[in-house]
DNA sequence: GTTGTAAATAAGAATTGTTCTCATTTAGGA
DNA sequence: TCCTAAATGAGAACAATTCTTATTTACAAC
């Protein structure tokens, strides 16, 4: 009972892994977490199905954390929170883009606006919580 | 009737330049731009520098396009348009996050907020107008 | 002036994230 | 079985960034 072709199976991991999870994880996340189950999953097919997914509009890439990029399978617009501590990408799901502020924007720029992306940095709360316990100056 | 001393004219050639433009230039663009009235600058100096004006709070890391981090020396929160035809990161001025946000955002996630940022993604008016006038088929 | 010290720098090596190349494997149709 | 196109692994290649080291510079104490 396949739930994939053997053909596609690396391809639909990296889909289905990246629509399980919300730590927005780079290509080596993905890589680390799918090697145990796919052995011979390579770096080169990560990146390579990242960059179809993005194009083929299944994922997007939602942040550039400290030089590495970060990959979310829900494509639809929301809100991030970076922490500038332990590099986590937090969804604000509560939040959400004024749906208005596009319109705006198309009419700053005179252009075509396309996607848009609001984040918010900072310390989260996990990491706040390690600088007061462990008596971590800060 | 020297500005600066020697001791930091490149520091101040670097901070001067990013302060006198809006093309939000990446480190190789700095050097670039500075190359010719300061022969012996390095990359190495221009990344220093760059990467101590964040610290300091002098500038800002705009946005990463096409994995090339983008700098900006005015550090107060204000919108981008980022051009996916030709890269340009232009500021949307007029628009201005809304203070509240911020608040919103730190009651969603628990932690301590720092900054924000939003910027939209789509074609400029100048790309725009390229595709139609040269009959570019998109 | 000379000496000493710490910061700034140039040059290029090293590192790291990402993309590319190419030989191999696989699926599916003729 | 043969053929073709897509997917892949392995590692080379590449590009952006950081690191290392020797040198230069400013400035203070002598």
């Amino acid at each position: 009972m396949e739930v994939s072709t053997k053909h596609f199976r690396k391809r639909d991991a990296i889909l289905t892994y990246l629509r399980s999870t919300d730590i927005h994880p780079s290509a080596e996340m993905v890589f680390t977490q799918l090697k145990p189950e796919i052995p011979d999953l390579s770096m080169g097919t990560v990146y390579r199905n990242l960059n179809l997914f993005k194009q083929q509009g299944l994922a997007v890439s939602v942040a550039t954390v400290k030089g590495v990029e970060r990959f979310d399978g829900n494509t639809e617009p929301h809100v991030h929170f970076i922490c500038q501590d332990c590099d986590a990408v937090i969804d604000l799901m509560d939040m959400n883009v004024p749906e208005s502020l596009k319109a705006v924007a198309a009419q700053c720029c005179g252009g075509q606006v396309e996607g848009c992306q609001l984040s918010f940095t900072g310390i989260c709360c996990n990491c706040l919580d390690n600088q007061i316990k462990g008596g971590k100056a800060v």
